[in-house]
RNA sequence: GGAGGAUUCGCAUAGCGGCCGAGUGCGCACGCUUGGAAAGCGUGUAUAGGGCAACCUAUCGAGGGUUCAAAUCCCUCAUCCUCCGCCA
């Protein structure tokens, strides 16, 4: 959620913004006409209301016929009050509705264009050259015994699967190895709650475009999260922070839910696009000043992982038309899958600047007084994509796997065999 | 699932129709005092909105209602605590 006063002062900063994600521009000229009725509705009302406060008090100190005359007026003006009330409170939300439906400001650094048009910021190491027809995860997990996908079908539906063996062990080690980098940097260790109310959800911004792909517990109306970005944002919702505490880092590891709607088609094959997986990400609440800073850290951590898993990735500024609602800037590292002869997302950073906090009315305090925070989230390490990103680019002629040193000692071994 | 109790300014509490945006204690900040500190004394200490400003308005878990007037009365909901039941 942008500032009103902002949208007031700056106009064209946010139609320029919205026109560059592609988006309808002419709701600021909605807002800034909506803004005005407010006020003056707000004033009516605020008026009346203090008329009515000073009446009502002579009413209580006055006597007999003239108190039988303060109440004759006194409930007229209360009738008014309450319509002026109602007036304002309509106004109020008809504006917030309005303000709702505006996307975060972009980053004037971000590329402007649709999903096509990002920019590559770098490659970091060379795709492997094989001397052998490379497998296909898909086909290495089963040698492995590491990935279930037909009995995932059986028993849970498409795009679900088993992590056996050295799939689920291998799961432990990324995370373990994920959590043990986070700690090391600064963050602290969340298992949050997968489950959330509606206020969590739309407070993130998971309830506007993105709906389609949330999962719905309607008896009890509550929601899989399909990130923990969203509970871990909601963590502090209504909470002001003390300035001097900031940043303050997260790394929350939890199971994530993604209906997939709409994606009929797309990566059926393998684990790549999958109904639930578990994944660690990181959250910073920090100055909005220093946000920009905070956004480049993020995404160093998230290359020092791939860095550390030995694989080929570039790192893209994702292009305007393709940034999610809240996010002002993003960047997504893409790990190099030898079968599918491309670089696939696995982690992806965002910047959401004060736009998510105004909405979960998160705020921080310091001797300039109470304002917004900035929001940040980063993945650390998705598992089902990073595990076909290590099979894929590890795998030697037989199908077994060598191990990134890294989770070396997380494993005890250095190659994943043949079951 | 059933029965009770609770939710007030950072914390602990008072208030139970107008004198309450709200008292007290603690904490915190500043000042006085002191060689320095503690104690003591004094002052201050929420957030949001509207207004150029003086100032005004709203907020006592949330939302409705009654009333000229609600922290206070009524209804719904949420959360927490205790007991019973159930499960582990």
């Amino acid at each position: 959620m942008i500032d009103v006063k902002f949208i007031r002062d700056n106009p064209d900063a946010v139609r320029a913004s919205q026109t560059g994600r592609g988006e309808d521009a002419s709701i600021v000229d909605q807002v800034i006409a909506s803004d005005e009725l407010r006020r003056v509705a707000i004033e009516k009302f605020e008026k009346l209301r203090a008329e009515q406060n000073v009446l009502s008090k002579s009413v209580g100190a006055a006597k007999g016929v003239e108190k039988t005359a303060l109440l004759e007026n006194a409930k007229e003006l209360a009738t008014a009050v309450k319509e002026a009330d109602s007036k304002r409170a309509e106004a109020e939300e008809h504006t917030k509705g309005l303000v709702m439906k505006l996307s975060n400001l972009l980053d004037p650094d971000a590329p402007i264009g649709t999903e096509a048009d990002f920019k590559v910021l770098e490659h970091v190491g060379t795709p492997r050259k094989f001397d052998f027809e490379p497998k296909d995860h898909v086909e290495l997990g089963k040698l492995l015994g590491a990935i279930d996908t037909e009995r995932g079908a059986k028993v849970a539906g498409s795009r679900s699967y088993y992590l056996t063996g050295s799939g689920a062990l291998l799961e432990f080690a990324l995370v373990n190895y994920a959590i043990s980098m986070a700690v090391k940097a600064g963050f602290i260790p969340v298992i949050p709650p997968v489950l959330v109310n509606p206020a969590a959800m739309e407070g993130t911004g998971f309830l506007g475009q993105a709906a389609e792909n949330v999962y719905r517990i309607e008896k009890d109306d509550v929601y899989l999260v399909g990130t923990s970005e969203v509970p871990l944002a909601a963590m502090h919702m209504d909470e002001v922070l003390s300035g001097d505490k900031l940043p303050m880092r997260y790394a929350g590891y939890s199971s994530c839910f993604r209906r997939e709607a709409g994606t009929y088609g797309k990566d059926t094959r393998g684990i790549i696009r999958v109904h639930q997986f578990d994944k660690v990400e990181m959250f910073s609440f920090c100055h909005p000043d220093q946000a920009k800073a905070e956004h480049a850290r993020i995404l160093q951590w998230e290359k020092d992982f791939l860095n550390a898993m030995e694989i080929p990735y570039r790192v893209i500024d994702v292009a305007s038309g393709d940034l999610g609602s809240s996010a002002n800037r993003k960047f997504d590292c893409e790990a190099w899958i030898p079968t599918q002869d491309a670089y696939r997302e696995v982690t992806s950073t965002s910047n959401c600047t004060e736009f998510q906090a105004r909405r979960l009315n998160i705020r921080y305090k310091d001797a300039d007084g109470t304002k917004a925070v900035a929001t940040l989230n980063g993945t650390l390490v998705a598992i089902p994509r990073m595990i076909v990103a290590i099979l894929e680019n590890h795998q030697n002629g037989d199908g077994t796997v060598n191990i990134p040193k890294a989770l070396q000692p997380f494993l005890g071994k250095e190659r994943f065999e043949l079951v």
